[in-house]
DNA sequence: ATAATAGTATACCGCATGAGTATTGAATGC
DNA sequence: GCATTCAATACTCATGCGGTATACTATTAT
């Protein structure tokens, strides 16, 4: 189904929450609370992008988290891999994979070109992209847009 | 994780096998021999290719499977949907979503926008294009930068 | 100093999902 | 009619993930 895991997609919204908020400190408290989201999934979901160092925290009376960088420098992919750890369309693609084919797969060379590609499209959708994002159209972000028109052959790094 | 179940990239495997052997009919046996895969798993991933229409089979001695369309026709996503059924990166996405939070939830109206960005890029690679991916290089397909509506004249890489 | 606040760290459970397998049935063609 | 090959169903099993509980540590206001 290609998904993106209940975590991470709780990752998400709570960035972006964090992001509209800014510079605003939010407590787990706070954050259940208008996320509707069960304190101790806040707590685990924190933990994370703490770890990856997309919010920075405070302890204490009046503590509370707080985006570490503008909503519009924190991308779809960073925030999704805090959450779910690197992201790998296939095994294959995965630097830990451990697929039995591998060797006699036609396709193990191939699918790393593919995710990458899924991957720049989350690296070039920020959070603050998402609010403009409607149900029904499909506004693309500029930076996207200037991925989809790069010259044959392949953009930048290799 | 954001990753495509294994069968799903079997399937892809295969419908990319039975794409570079058309219009040969092969066998659910010699697809295990060729793939690697064990003969049953085969047998899963082909009922739903069958289902899909994407190949078509045909019975008794000397039957077997071949893809229903050239291989530049047959695109990814309707390769992964076909085993995994619809694709949808969070709950929001999906019609038969179930999310709890959907209705207080800000994303629920946003992550449309990107599921059907990732979905067009899937929807613009086909079998075909798959050749064309080195392990290292990024190739990006035709179709693909032709979607994001790249101004004439095309833009200079990032 | 102390108490209140709030983040940190672990450890556990249960269920849903998906991978893998086996068996039996139906169609085709010689 | 018999061999061949796909079709359909049902089942097991393990893994992962979502969810939860609890105890601990750091910070700061007073």
């Amino acid at each position: 189904m290609l998904k993106v895991g209940r975590l991470a997609d709780y990752g998400v919204l709570i960035l972006h929450h964090l992001g509209r908020m800014r510079p605003v400190r939010l407590s787990m408290e706070s954050l259940s609370e208008v996320t509707h989201l069960p304190l101790p999934t806040v707590r685990k979901v924190m933990k994370f992008l703490v770890d990856a160092e997309l919010v920075v925290s405070k302890r204490g009376p009046n503590g509370g988290y707080q985006l570490a960088r503008p909503p519009e420098k924190v991308n779809l992919a960073e925030a999704i891999a805090a959450v779910e750890g690197t992201l790998a369309l296939t095994e294959c693609c995965d630097a830990a994979g451990t697929c039995e084919i591998h060797d006699r797969c036609d396709l193990a060379s191939r699918w790393p070109g593919v995710n990458a590609i899924v991957m720049r499209v989350l690296e070039r959708t920020s959070l603050a992209d998402l609010d403009r994002f409607g149900r029904h159209e499909t506004h693309i972000p500029p930076p996207l847009r200037e991925l989809m028109g790069a010259p044959p052959g392949g953009l930048g790094r290799s």
